[in-house]
DNA sequence: GGCGTGCGCGAGAGCGCTCTCACCAGTGTG
DNA sequence: CACACTGGTGAGAGCGCTCTCGCGCACGCC
């Protein structure tokens, strides 16, 4: 298609201009050391012949790629169920673009998709790597390790490896569950219930922690094992009906659940925020404010995640800062949350 | 961060299997007219050495890259309020994996991003691209035609440009919108309206003209104009209850809007699909399954969507496909859409 | 046995860039 | 006035790969 034009050389620059490559090469890189009248020159010889320097040939020698891998792993259909993704997608993409690097995706899926992004890893494609792996079985972790790619990991990997030097970017989950269910103790509630996340997730994990980190003697037939799906949310809810009727209030481990455990509410009955109170967790916009009664929850600032986690690598792989020093090193990173206020708690 | 291990080139390879660098080439490369010990010999030093071909070289002389790019105009914000985009991209992924293709993801916001975009491709870094411009008046896809390079658009640009050679992959908004408006006749229902979506996409005015092509006497008032948002979705229905209190029927350009119209039928306590029955578009998961009651829509395969996208380019580029004679010139396809029936209407 | 034929392989050029190094002013110093 | 010294510039090597070309060899034909 579109045969293209044969494109201007570095050469073909220098011959406009009147100067050698090398010179040509100096200004399109900074143009430091080079005296003005021959910038000048050369500038406009760059804009006349509409010269765009070739990517390849220039990482061929300088190693460097300019670009960073972003790796979704699958199975997290939970990643698109939600605009988690898109938004963190977004908070990285912004970051990058401001530092001149491009943005590789790279979904997997299945195992074998595995030891392909391990090996494009390996492959020197890219100076750096951002991981989403919620799971705690998972081996890309381990993988990219091995791959020797500077690496920072979009929430805190469950991984039973090798811990040095990983970083992570998460959200305070345990904090703000903590919150949350004080909020709920601060109305008033005593049987204060959870419907847990995934547990093979940390952010599952760290929710149920923070939940008991307030509940600390708390009757486990208050807690309801569910997985982020709001059909996962109305089973436990049942189950947590039939254990405990006078349940009067529950923390969901997030605003899906939430919305499943509100229609069996409804179903049985129950009036939230009065019988029962409910409140949710990410402070995701079309579930949240859509459901009846709008959602109570706790909000993550998800954008900022992924601006955060670009911004770490590209410090870790000395651009995006002025060095500093070598001490500059990053270390992980947990965000703060904050309590939603809506009808439902 | 991590000194990478200098990593084995072409020229290791040739010496540790005792042939000469083409040799190794051709094996890496498919391995054609090579005879078989050798190959087997080569592939046993790639293996020790762990060797992987530096792709920056490669490109250098092939002048090919095995990366599209994935542009998103931004402000389109609604890309990123469901979860439409991360399907879309999925789709696409999974079909760019398939054939050894990189995704490198542009997200555009504002419009000086517009001119790196522009630059970007026009500087030969993808040999290719996938663009999502959805709005009418976007700049972005003549820009693209500009720089040159081979691209294919998700939804039918909305431009008024020149449109030879403009190849699009879009749901067939029109053929839904008309089933969904002769189901809501089916059930018998007279007084059929309609909330369109934002009419500066070319989704929502197609979806507008399928439901005229039904209703083709429509009495104007019983079309009310929203944004695909739950708010312009109440905003609307309310408007259509005051000119219209006898209404019977809502098509909603989008389930969002959908949920929106359905809060307000029930606030102004209208059974549905007793009174009014509803229907919306997309079959967005969280939301059409959600709402109360669960929304009869019309779903559109965004995955496949996807899929089909990069097909083409692919085969455009004269890859991916057996090449099909000179005649293999990709064009445009409208996929079908199939109505999902739940309970609202 | 001489000759054409075709296949397998190696030699070598060259893709477009960066970067080191040597060179050549021009300036300041003894 | 000879000397080092500095800062701007060009020459040239080389990054790791692909691909064309030509050579050598085995085969089949006359």
């Amino acid at each position: 298609m579109t045969d293209t034009a044969p494109r201007p050389t570095l050469e073909a620059v220098a011959a406009r201009a009147g100067v050698s490559r090398a010179t040509v090469s100096r200004v399109v890189n900074g143009g430091d050391g080079v005296r003005d009248n021959l910038v000048e020159r050369v500038r406009k010889a760059v804009d006349e012949l509409g010269y765009v320097p070739n990517q390849a040939a220039r990482s061929l020698v300088t190693r460097r790629h300019d670009a960073v891998a972003v790796v979704v792993a699958e199975p997290e259909t939970r990643v698109f169920a939600d605009p988690f993704f898109a938004l963190q997608l977004r908070g990285i993409s912004k970051e990058l673009t401001a530092h001149d690097n491009q943005l590789v995706l790279l979904l997997t899926e299945g195992r074998d998709d595995h030891a392909r992004v391990g090996r494009y890893l390996a492959g020197g494609h890219v100076d750096g790597a951002l991981v989403f792996s919620l799971h705690l079985d998972d081996p890309l972790p381990e993988l990219i390790q091995r791959a020797g790619v500077p690496t920072v990991f979009g929430g805190r990997p469950g991984w039973s490896g090798d811990r040095r030097g990983v970083v992570y970017v998460d959200s305070d989950n345990r904090g703000g569950a903590r919150d949350a269910v004080r909020h709920l103790a601060g109305l008033g509630r005593t049987r204060i219930a959870h419907i847990t996340g995934a547990l093979d997730q940390t952010s599952a994990v760290d929710r149920l922690d923070g939940y008991r980190d307030v509940m600390v003697d708390a009757d486990p037939r208050l807690i309801a094992e569910a997985d982020f799906t709001p059909a996962g949310g109305e089973r436990a809810m049942r189950e947590l009906l039939d254990r405990c009727p006078d349940v009067d209030a529950v923390f969901a481990a997030n605003d899906l659940t939430a919305s499943g455990a509100l229609r069996v509410l409804r179903e049985t009955g129950r009036r939230v925020p009065d019988d029962v109170a409910v409140i949710g967790f990410d402070d995701m916009q079309p579930v949240a404010e859509q459901t009846d009664p709008p959602l109570t929850t706790v909000r993550q600032d998800i954008e900022e995640m992924g601006r955060l986690m670009a911004r770490l690598l590209l410090r870790g792989l000395d651009r995006g800062a002025p060095r500093e020093g070598v001490a500059g090193r990053p270390s992980s990173v947990v965000l703060p949350t904050t309590l939603v206020r809506r009808a439902s708690a």
